[in-house]
DNA sequence: AATGAATGAGGGTTCATTCAT
DNA sequence: CATGAATGAACCCTCATTCAT
């Protein structure tokens, strides 16, 4: 019941924790494995125990949570290519983005980084393909643009927004506010009167 | 006579233009002033003339680049906070977008430097003032997220949607594309059904 | 039952013939405890089981190797300072090179590292001791040249010239060959005629 | 006059002085950039101002000290392969060394650093060329390794003789000597009846 | 208007070694 | 007989910055 040695064999999950703590206040690049090896009050040689450099701890923070991603594309890619779809599928990723918005964020304000960061090559592709399943490649402009823009506010409602809203709703009427936004947009995309109006 | 020193008294210019054109390659923090002084073809010592630090030379992209964001937002605090103005406001938002979305998608992709980074400060506060103007604070819920949306539409559509959207139509196209739909969302936004639907 | 496990016993052994493969390849200073345990797939503690330090493989190593040149000198020691017993200890020498040569070439190709490593100490001195015999410490200094010179050939002779010698012939055939160089230069430093040419 | 700051300009060269020397007493991989840097009195920062990496100071100390060996090696393809040219090439490569064998001895003692050390791969080509252009690639063994002998003889007399022959020779009395010997091992090996004896 | 030389602080990484289990 | 987890010291290297010239 000390504050020393307490725990034990959950150093790794521990490391990923506070890593991903301080990479979302200071950046990947300004935050060193100095820092969080002091944080945890362990050794920077510690760290390397369990990940074999710096970006494997991203690594591994992106395997843990990018899961659920891979089961949404992987789900919607079995589904027709229709409305009921694309709603449903906005409907899980902004469920999904509940526990994950961390890591997206972290993905998100830091992508110089990533984009040499092998890992994040692949988080790219993952958007590349949720964008593919909401639009739909043929269709008019516009309508693209408002599967994008569905995206977009599912995506930065999820965060982005909890910074700049004001008032006093709750982070969950947020996103449940967004989430409406964003499929009125995706039945727009799909009504007959869309691209005339 | 000759391509060296031919230039002259721009060089402050050259700086900026080759170190925005790195940030927004490699990011900011991993950029080196070295780096920046090689693809020059000077001295680091010489950025050290022009740039008193590192961070200044951000911020003089900010003030060369940031200005018509300052104007726009003047120019909407005269305005009376109406529908007609927010759509102009996203016009011109859009047009602003135009020309300096190369600083924008910097700002985005480096935000935790910039948050630590003094001018960051002032970037997000205009940023914030931008949505202030767009949405009706006491508005219910989901309007407030129709007026952010609109915004992430603009904003987001303006470099986030050239990478990500396939086809053909000109980067213009789609900015009008993206511009049209933010404008739906506001007058929706102010449609008296909209909250009902 | 089963690959694994199936030797017992000779860890020892296995360990210091992988030490000094990878001494011989890498260095003594490059080649980390680390790889040795990979290479034998156990861990870096398992090799602390068999040897307190890593200077202690090196020791282990000498001692098995380095016995042979041990025997060698003390024969030498115990027999008259003349032309036919140097031919006998050249002879013997390059005999007992035929399996010690990768620990010589090791040591060899390690001096700093030796120099420092106490074990390197009594190195040195029993090649000190060698050319004591072969030579003739009140000799004129052409004829102490020859047995150095002699020794130089039978050693190197062992192994440098594997390397740098072209052709099809054996190593033995080689190793002969420069034996009886060696034996001549030893012959010559006795002709009575030998230093005035 | 005074004992700081004394030095202007040579900081390269005498980075390199003291780097050999060190390199020379405590190997190349003990040998630490701090070490140096301290006995010089200057930052390890400073190092990198004038050497990219630690590689390049042994990279410099070669291509200064190297270059008489490449001359050697040119003169002697310009010469027909007879004694006479072999004779004089052993003598030239004798002065050589006079100045040059520090960095030998630093180049023997660190085979295996070296040998990952691209400079090392040139280092070990000039040696075959010297070997060849000593030997007669077609002539019979025993031939062959009395050449590859007078090189040793030479190479080594330069060096590890002075550590391990005793007596008060100068060292310059000593090079002369075991030049001799080699002299007539290259001598001897272009003997008819060398071989037979 | 710019350079050459240097610095201090810190970066990520690797190493030999230890010890409770 | 061996492992898992950790440490402390050191490593090479890079960075933003300074300053005399």
């Amino acid at each position: 019941m000390g504050t020393h040695q307490a725990r034990r064999g959950d150093t790794r999950q521990r490391i990923q924790d506070v890593a991903l703590e301080l990479f979302l206040e200071r950046g990947y690049e300004k935050t060193s494995l100095r820092e969080i090896a002091e944080k945890l009050d362990v050794t920077k040689a510690a760290l390397y125990y369990h990940f074999k450099t710096k970006e494997d701890i991203v690594i591994g923070l992106f395997q843990e949570f990018g899961r659920p991603l891979d089961e949404l594309i992987a789900w919607g890619r079995t589904q027709p290519s229709d409305l009921d779809t694309r709603l449903e599928l906005l409907r899980r990723y902004s469920a999904a983005l509940q526990t994950a918005s961390p890591l997206f964020r972290f993905a998100h304000e830091n992508q110089p980084t990533l984009r040499e960061l092998s890992i994040g090559q692949s988080f790219r592709e993952r958007i590349t393909a949720l964008t593919e399943l909401v639009t739909d490649a043929g269709g008019p402009l516009e309508d693209r643009a408002r599967g994008m823009s569905a995206l977009f506010t599912v995506h930065f409602g999820a965060f982005a927004a909890m910074e700049w809203m004001t008032g006093d709703d709750t982070p969950d009427d947020k996103r449940r506010a967004f989430l409406q936004v964003a499929e009125e947009l995706l039945t727009a995309a799909h009504h007959p009167s869309a691209g005339t109006e």
